[in-house]
DNA sequence: TGTTAAGTAAACCGCCCTGTGTGCTTACGG
DNA sequence: CCGTAAGCACACAGGGCGGTTTACTTAACA
């Protein structure tokens, strides 16, 4: 339906509100939280009527379902495209996040919807999954010997620190990285050691 | 002021209404959340008149902070205390939690007050940080090279699998404690080694 | 037995939240 | 240039929340 109201020349014809809306949801969710933010101030913080929000979604679950929807395609942008990392750096760069970094939002999803049946239950499952898919996928690159073991491995390390940042106010992730190159050692064969410049050494 | 309320026998004139609050808020607190849980659901579980609650805690806020410093006591009870154990395999029995066991309220807390001023702020931190140090005195014991070090590492490990466990309601622990194992190994001098048996064998 | 403190029951207040209803303004497109 | 639909401003309904009040009852102890 949303498609639909595209014209001709692809450009809808209002002012985009649904954009503006959604943009205020990911800053205020983010900030505040879900629960505490109103829809009078997500509608204030748009720039958009209450009445055109609701028109927009029926309600605000289906908005904060959108919203987490929308989180999917940034899994951690960037880490993993990096070429110009081997494989075992890339690994590492994914807990190398400057301090402030807006940190996964669906652990205060789950607690704050508290309900494992939230549609958007499932949009965290599928980012989790996808998180660790991408984690393993370069774990094979490295030449892990169980890289999908090791995927899940990190991703609970990036969700340990992504916690215990948030509950002890203070930087968590190199403690993560840290165990994290000691996994990555111990699942990587001998032979391709962890440090890539030895090509470069003798041999 | 609550102290003075005991008579001279020692024993509370009334009928324990406080304890009764603070074991409904232990149950709904967790079951549904601190937000989602009002205070006059939380009174009518407890067989108590509102006005009683407000005569024990000047508001719901000050009933949070007793609910999650009443949590300290119980830090992984019993776990540490297993003389039969070994130190190596009373760090590891730290991740051998049976499923469905409450896990860190604080963790959902941290979310849920968003406040980082709040005084149960401080109980989480407490908290944590006596998590950590009991894993610490536990490595040491066990002749790690770091302790306070890998005591920080196994905090961040439960924390993680605690987070995992909420967001994709499967249990993480396992693969916590199998990263546990390796850091735990990587840890102690190799003469130590991860299997105490030796001393029974040669030397 | 009478005083005192603890507890009960239920109505009540003000606030904020999600969600609607109504009437008006703007801008694109034929 | 006018019709149509997106959007706006604003009031308001309904409900749940935290918190208070009033009037009454129970139990301990001197």
């Amino acid at each position: 339906m949303t498609e639909l109201e595209k014209g001709p020349t692809g450009r809808r014809r209002g002012r985009g509100a649904r954009e503006r809306i959604l943009g205020a949801a990911q800053q205020l969710f983010r900030e505040q939280g879900i629960n505490r933010t109103g829809m009078n101030e997500l509608c204030a913080a748009a720039e958009v009527s209450k009445r055109t929000a609701y028109q927009h979604f029926t309600g605000k679950d289906e908005l904060v379902a959108e919203y987490l929807r929308r989180f999917d395609p940034s899994v951690l942008p960037g880490v993993f495209d990096r070429t110009d990392l081997t494989p075992r750096e890339r690994l590492l760069a994914a807990f190398d996040i400057p301090p402030g970094t807006p940190l996964c939002p669906y652990i205060g999803a789950a607690v704050e919807l508290h309900d494992p049946q939230h549609p958007a239950s499932r949009y965290a499952s599928d980012y989790k999954k996808a998180v660790a898919a991408r984690l393993a996928d370069t774990a094979r690159e490295a030449g892990a010997a169980d890289p999908e073991r090791l995927g899940e491995q990190l991703a609970l390390l990036i969700d340990g620190a992504a916690a215990r940042t948030r509950v002890l106010d203070a930087d968590a992730f190199p403690t993560a990285a840290a165990i994290a190159a000691v996994l990555i050692d111990n699942a990587l064969p001998a032979t391709t050691g962890h440090d890539r410049r030895r090509e470069e050494l003798s041999s």
